[in-house]
This record gives structure tokens, C-alpha cells and sequence, in this order.
DNA sequence: ACGTTCACGCACCACAAGGTACGTACTTGC
DNA sequence: GCAAGTACGTACCTTGTGGTGCGTGAACGT
């Protein structure tokens, strides 16, 4: 995990930055249901390119917040869990899911429930 | 509020959008423990530029997250509050609060307590 | 042979986020 | 006069986020 600065104002600036933009955040909401595999967390997610899919995973493991096994196969079955200290997040990101359906609701924007 | 999309695979990749990055999840932040001034959100960001805490704030009165009033005075005294609506995310910023600052701490980052 | 699956990597690009450096206009105090 | 306060707006620039369009190589099925 790189600190982008040595000093903050508030923690709250500090874990968004820790944890990162918008598809990290929607990564950190599937997986909070259990882990998933790639190929399933690309389904899951059809709006994001496998690139930036695989750069957040990526950014999301060296922070420790993601765990990523490999069954060191051909293709590779990789899988992507939370770490302990990203579940303790799970209540945040379960607020965001009800606080978005209703809002979604309202605006009459619909959501496919696949998350 | 502008949609960017006319459908969502997620929740909380709805929510997310509708919130904004990382300035307007601190402003909401602040802004969560009650009313603040300008001046007073931009003493407690000494990080955010004037021209994208005013932005920020902007989109969050137009995605009806945030309200502004003024006195129409001259200087002008301008205060921001949330709405009811984003009131209701208060839970989820209170958990980011605490998790960030336990992180903070565990990595030996410095956070100013002026949140 | 080709196509599909798996989970990526690389090159290049567009645009949003965020910044700097000014500016606005009024009031008050030195 | 200038400086400071208030809450912004404008022009221009840099960087990060996110995208497209390829590619990899092994295994399996048609």
C-alpha cells in the first residue's frame, strides 16, 4: 500500500483513499458476500473493463484488503477474498447497498440484482 | 442529479456515483456531525483546492445530498447541512471514520483530529 | 484446424478529478 | 491606501481513472 501523504485531516480521507475509487468499492461489495473468482466478479460486474477490473484487484491486495489464491493451474482458477481487516468495512458497504436501491427505487433507475 | 447511466449491475455501484469521489465522501464526513460554513469546511480540508471543495459542493446540492443556504448577505454567509436523505448514510461514514483512523494508526500515519 | 475458457499483460487513448493562479465585490479595520 | 474576511468564478494545466483493442498460453471440445 502506497501512502500517497505522511500526514491527514481525517480518517475518513484517509480510508477512501486507502480503499480507492468507485470499482474498488464495488469489488469490496461483492466480495463481501464471499469470495469469488475472477471470471465470476467480471460477470458480476459487466460495465468495467477486464484492465481496470484487474488493476483495482490488484491495488486492493497490496493494500490488504483483498487475498488472492491461485490454484496454480492451467488456466489458472484464481480467487479473491476478503481480508479480515476489509470485512470489518462489511456494515459501511452494506449501508451504501440499501441507501443505492432506495435511491435507485426512487429515481427509477433500475438495478439487476446480481450483487 | 445526472445519471451517467440509464442501468446499474450493483447497488452500491448506483450509490457511489450518485455520491461522488473522494472529496464529497469527506465533505459529507464533516458535514455529518452538523452544519459547517465554507470557511469552516475549508479549514478543516487545508488539502482541497477552493475551486474543488466549491465544485464538489455544488454537485452535492444538485444530487440532493447536501443544502445551502445563505443570507444573501454581503460577505455572504453560506452554511451547507445534509439532507434527510444523506443523513441516512451517517452510519456508513461513521464506520469509514473509525476504520481509518485504526488504520492510520496501525501504519503510523499522523491524523490531525479535525473531523 | 478453430473456438472457448481461464486470468491476466501491454500499448495507447479520452476525459474527469484535481490542481495553480488569478479574478470578483462588498465590508471592516489599520 | 492596503489587508483581511466572505464565497465563490475563470483559465489553464497535470495526473489518475477508466476505456479499447489487441495479445499470452495451456486445456478442452467441436
Amino acid at each position: 500500500m502506497n501512502v500517497r501523504r505522511t500526514r491527514y485531516y481525517c480518517p475518513v480521507e484517509f480510508a477512501v483513499e486507502v480503499i480507492g475509487g468507485k470499482w474498488a468499492v464495488v469489488v469490496l461489495a461483492h466480495l463481501k458476500d464471499g469470495e469469488h473468482r475472477y471470471g465470476e466478479l467480471r460477470r458480476r460486474m459487466p460495465e468495467v473493463s477486464e484492465k481496470v477490473l484487474t488493476t483495482r484487484l490488484r491495488e486492493l491486495e497490496d493494500a490488504d484488503l483483498v487475498e488472492r489464491t491461485s490454484d496454480g493451474g492451467t488456466p489458472p482458477a484464481v480467487t479473491y477474498r476478503l481480508t479480515p481487516e476489509a470485512a470489518e468495512l462489511t456494515p459501511a458497504l452494506r449501508v451504501l447497498y440499501d441507501w443505492g436501491r432506495r435511491r435507485a427505487e426512487h429515481q427509477g433507475i433500475p438495478i439487476e440484482p446480481v450483487c
